[in-house]
DNA sequence: CGGTCCCGAGAAAACGTTTGCCCACCCCCG
DNA sequence: CGGGGGTGGGCAAACGTTTTCTCGGGACCG
């Protein structure tokens, strides 16, 4: 067995495939003929190799000043620091995730994104990411524990770790093979027992917030739109408002009326509870979204809000102060939510040890506005 | 000099790094006590060689078959997809950039994300590159064009192009320097002279039909609250309204506010044009945003919308026809606007050669509601 | 003045994949 | 039965980076 040959500089092997996709056409390159032939795929990129000739020192030497893991002479730094800018030198991330075994990035998961809610949580994990020079893979996989397993694949190789935003049921088994892989961080379900740190929104603190001030209202005659049934925030925030009113006594009333978390389902709820033989003096929709929709459906029909029904929603949405009336909701803080999900994501990344899971709340508190309170309430002409 | 040493399975490479991390502390490697050590960083993925070995075939074999290049007998094809199903086998996207040159991604710079405007594009660019099997690595950029290339050089060497979304004032020569390495589309402005090309939305149709539609309603006297100067979607709203406005024979008025996009900007706006000596008849905001923040204030002032004081948005956010009176406004089919700027962009990174740089135009259409018709307006009690 | 130690830096292996080149085998035809 | 053509598939180079090991030189101490 010889010994290795020394790698020659590849004297036809990829150029040639350029080339073969220009001769099929017969004309001579005609192509090329343009200035800026090189733009599309093959970007021209200066490697480390590039600055270690220009700087007269080894890509060794390179790698480890750029990395900090220098000890060597000063002025080989500097020299070293001035080719590589000069140079416009960026490492290639993908072969140094190679060796590294580090990819910098991590994946969000997100379900179907509708709503400024979802903005809002965007841009809390993107700024805390940017801070910390991590990037992004999002996908939205709509909540299908399939389709979740799938993006999820999709992304090896790619991510440190997943964040997975409110998925639907049944995701546990995903969830539990992906964290044998690596560390998961899942938003708005309890996944401490799939093997998921867990970060949730204090949904029980927060419906149980309205029902105590429907009640202390004097609103006997309630009514909820609930969230869809895989959505875990949406669950626990009915559950909490029904166990408050439960408790209530005697001549309080709850009726329930399904949405999906959208405005047209907040819109139709509406319409059906108009349409219900009771006269309803509350209405707590499982989110502000919905609130909307049926706020616009109630003055619609004519009904005065809050004079003849007052309302209620939930996550305090930017929009929430500028309905009229203003909208009374539970106040989520959003872009913290996000800020602190990928905070815990970070953690569990750059630490090397698995972390026992914990779940870590989002405290939430009521904004009583004009939608349940009239003398707050704005006058209009 | 001797012949290279065989590479050995590497004894102690990688492995010391761990310990190292670990024996700092003194005890005896404790955290190798538990049993799913391996949850962090080293996810134990298979490779290409796993596979190969396993199905007795060599992974250039194996690579061929999985990527659809092999001719070969249809047993070992089928015995080599079987085997690297079993094994779970995920190809290391890294590696597999390095030497194809292809990242299978595409990087997204976003301007600040705020409102309903920019989930509605996510979801239409997150939707469409996802049927294409393609990732999305997405930052929000804040529009300054230092932070744009700071974004921009992050991902390099981990995207095959770049979507550069509503790009701020002085990122021309940004652009440029990134089109030279990868195909951009830029969405918003027009930037076929930075060699890049451009899907922008028919601001100027859409202003010019608000304009028209004030004028045929009788309205005299008109406010206008504007966008971000930086902003070329802003501006271009603001030119075109100006424009009709300017021709539209004397006794027609018109007043601007200035605005940001942002709700609280649009209800700032309108408290400036209360305090103003001019009774305005209708007010155009560049944006829903805007007109939402100032639909806001003129019903908290007292002021009948539209009987008193129309408006007019723009953008037809899914909220617009929530509100009440429903939101006149011009109608930009956004989750569209964003498949169509990704598809741009995919395929300027499948065709080799570079095209020439386009600009699309993306139609809008005025959509009258009850904020400027009080005909049409919904009654409430 | 000689030996030892330390420190700066280079050589090269390794990460996991794709792909050009070439070999060997089998089948078919003369 | 022999030669040629076609084809399935293996070898190994190459992508750009990190990191270990090693070597050489200079300084300091004995």
């Amino acid at each position: 067995m010889p010994p290795r040959l020394p790698i020659r500089p590849r004297p036809g092997a990829r150029s040639t495939r350029r080339a073969a996709s220009v001769t099929p056409g017969g004309g001579p390159a005609q192509d090329s003929a343009d200035g800026t032939a090189q733009g599309s795929a093959g970007a021209p990129s200066t490697t480390i190799t590039d600055v270690a000739r220009e700087a007269g020192v080894s890509p060794a030497t390179v790698s480890r000043i750029l990395n900090g893991r220098h000890h060597g002479d000063p002025a080989t730094r500097d020299r070293v620091q001035a080719t590589a800018l000069a140079l416009g030198y960026i490492p290639h991330g993908g072969a140094r995730s190679l060796v590294t075994r580090r990819n910098g990035a991590l994946g969000v998961l997100l379900p179907n994104l509708f709503g400024e809610f979802w903005v809002e949580f965007l841009r809390g994990i993107d700024d805390t990411s940017h801070e910390h020079g991590i990037h992004l893979l999002a996908t939205s996989t709509h909540a299908d524990p399939v389709q979740l397993r799938n993006a999820a694949a999709a992304m090896r190789g790619r991510v440190d770790g997943y964040l997975i935003v409110a998925p639907g049921n049944g995701a546990c088994d995903v969830i539990t093979d992906l964290a044998k892989t690596a560390p998961v961080v899942v938003v708005g379900v309890d996944a401490r027992a799939c093997g998921a740190t867990s970060l949730m929104i204090d949904n029980a603190g927060g419906a149980t917030a309205v029902a105590e001030h429907a009640l202390s209202l004097g609103f006997r005659d309630l009514a909820m739109i609930t969230g869809p049934e895989s959505n875990g925030d949406a669950v626990a925030r009915r559950d909490a408002f029904r166990r408050v009113i439960a408790t209530a006594g005697d001549g309080v009333t709850l009726t329930e009326f399904a949405g999906d978390f959208s405005q047209d389902s907040g819109w139709s709820a509406a319409h059906t509870m108009l349409a219900h033989p009771r006269r309803f003096e509350f209405c707590f929709a499982c989110n502000d979204s919905m609130a909307t929709g049926a706020m616009s459906a109630f003055r619609d029909a004519g009904i005065r809000v809050p004079e003849s029904l007052a309302i209620a929603g939930f996550d305090d949405v930017p929009m929430a102060r500028f309905l009229t009336p203003a909208l009374t909701t539970v106040h989520v803080p959003i872009e913290e939510f996000g800020r602190r999900a990928i905070r815990m994501l970070i953690s569990a990344v750059v630490k090397s040890a698995p972390s026992r899971c914990t779940v870590e709340l989002i405290p939430t508190t009521l904004i009583a506005r004009g939608s349940t309170l009239s003398d707050v309430r704005s006058q209009r002409g």
